[in-house]
DNA sequence: GGCTCATGTAAAAACCTTTCACATGAGCTG
DNA sequence: CAGCTCATGTGAAAGGTTTTTACATGAGCC
């Protein structure tokens, strides 16, 4: 029974000729499936057919292997975000709730990443291109709040942009790491993680002054759209008791 | 060098006569400083000054002990939520801040109890009294939350108390997983964790029509204090830029 | 063809987890 | 108090993982 051993060997000899690369997808897999912590460079190097001292050729440990990933995650995280927030277009509250969204969508499809960037509990100067990667991922949350901060009402005082970053960050860190996680929902909720979140971002905004009943719609104009600055009883933004 | 043992030993006799209790202690101790991944089972027996294989006689596994240590930190959790609910005197907004700030000071004094709680990726269904105990901190939250939508003022739509309660636990789980853990700050804030928050409560509650203008004070009267239902350009929950 | 160096391997040390047969002694029973 | 019993510990061992070290291979380059 060791052909397999010795075809893996025959189908790419001595030298696996990308071996740095088939640890990290071979990792992100299993990261996928066991969890951050349940990972082991053993198994990885058994996935890609190499001995369990072959690592230590491409990464210093496992720790190095781990915090590789979380870059990597960082910097598809970052497109990803850039991508939703698609420079505020066709409006920047539109834009903005996208890259809400976007977040949990990465924290939902690629629970890998999620893991290794947030929960493996890696020293925090682990790696300073990790610190840059995921300062650029958050620059893009800073500079979408710093659009969303110049459309405050007139007549109502300008709330720091980055102050309202780190809020709606830790809004959807939040909602993402308690609820979208896992095989979906271990607590029943009234409404998916995405509505939740939603809602938690229009009404902190309105709590800014910002106007946000119901969508701009079309309005691929100047901002900020006209709407009246206090329209009454506002229809609240979570749906009716269906 | 071995009177170490023998001393041990002779201290408590072949039985130790508080192993669970012990064990318990150690892996609290060795979590906070080491991480929820980096603690070991061994490490704990260890500490107790028994064999490797002991620990088996009250814990089916490691992660039997994990979850154990997870389950007692939901019922302090719980206790400390309560004690600062202190069902909602004197007034619900402040009650319901200062429960804020104990969720942060709970993450902050006990990491190794939060990091069991929330970050050691136990499977969901690991243990039935651990999911008790967690429902019954939650309901705290919740509770909390249903008196203050009862307060909704009147002619706006009354939020929905459980999304209140999952909006104001994203809020305070997300700012204590990102900037409230380890050493204080690996991203320099212009606030501190609590303050951020704070704001974000205060911000929240705004959106959903809550009068939140600077504390209402004396008022340990009847709720809701006699508030201007629209006080023009609302001074920022935020600090003037010192 | 021969060199050299990056990349793999094998072997071994050190540690963890978990199990199993066996040892102890605390507490009940008579 | 003798004797029993069973919960609680111990030692040893199997099977994994991590990491290091000396050695093997072969790809790329004169």
């Amino acid at each position: 029974m060791s052909w397999r051993k010795e075809s893996r060997r025959a189908e790419r000899g001595y030298h696996h000729g990308n071996l740095k690369e088939a640890l990290l997808q071979a990792a992100l897999g299993l990261i996928a499936e066991k969890g951050a912590a349940g990972f082991t460079f053993a198994d990885a190097a058994r996935m890609a057919g190499v001995s369990p001292a072959a690592p230590y050729r491409h990464f210093r440990d496992r720790d190095e292997l781990l915090s590789s990933i979380a870059q990597r995650g960082f910097e598809q995280f970052e497109a990803r975000l850039t991508a939703a927030w698609d420079d505020g277009r066709p409006d920047t509250v539109t834009a903005f709730e996208r890259v809400g969204r976007a977040y949990l969508t990465f924290a939902r499809e690629e629970p890998a990443f999620y893991s290794a960037m947030f929960e493996s509990g890696l020293p925090a100067d682990a790696n300073p291109a990790l610190m840059a990667a995921s300062e650029r991922a958050f620059s893009i949350i800073r500079a979408a709040a710093e659009r969303l901060a110049a459309l405050a009402p007139p007549g109502t005082p300008r709330p720091p942009a980055m102050m309202m970053a780190l809020h709606i960050w830790s809004m959807s860190h939040g909602v993402a790491s308690l609820f979208a996680r896992g095989d979906a929902a271990r607590r029943k909720l009234p409404m998916s993680p995405d509505e939740l979140l939603e809602a938690e971002v229009l009404i902190y905004l309105r709590g800014l002054g910002f106007p946000t009943d119901r969508r701009p719609s079309a309005a691929k104009s100047a901002e900020p759209p006209p709407v009246p600055p206090e329209s009454g009883p506002p229809a609240g933004p979570w749906g009716k008791p269906k």
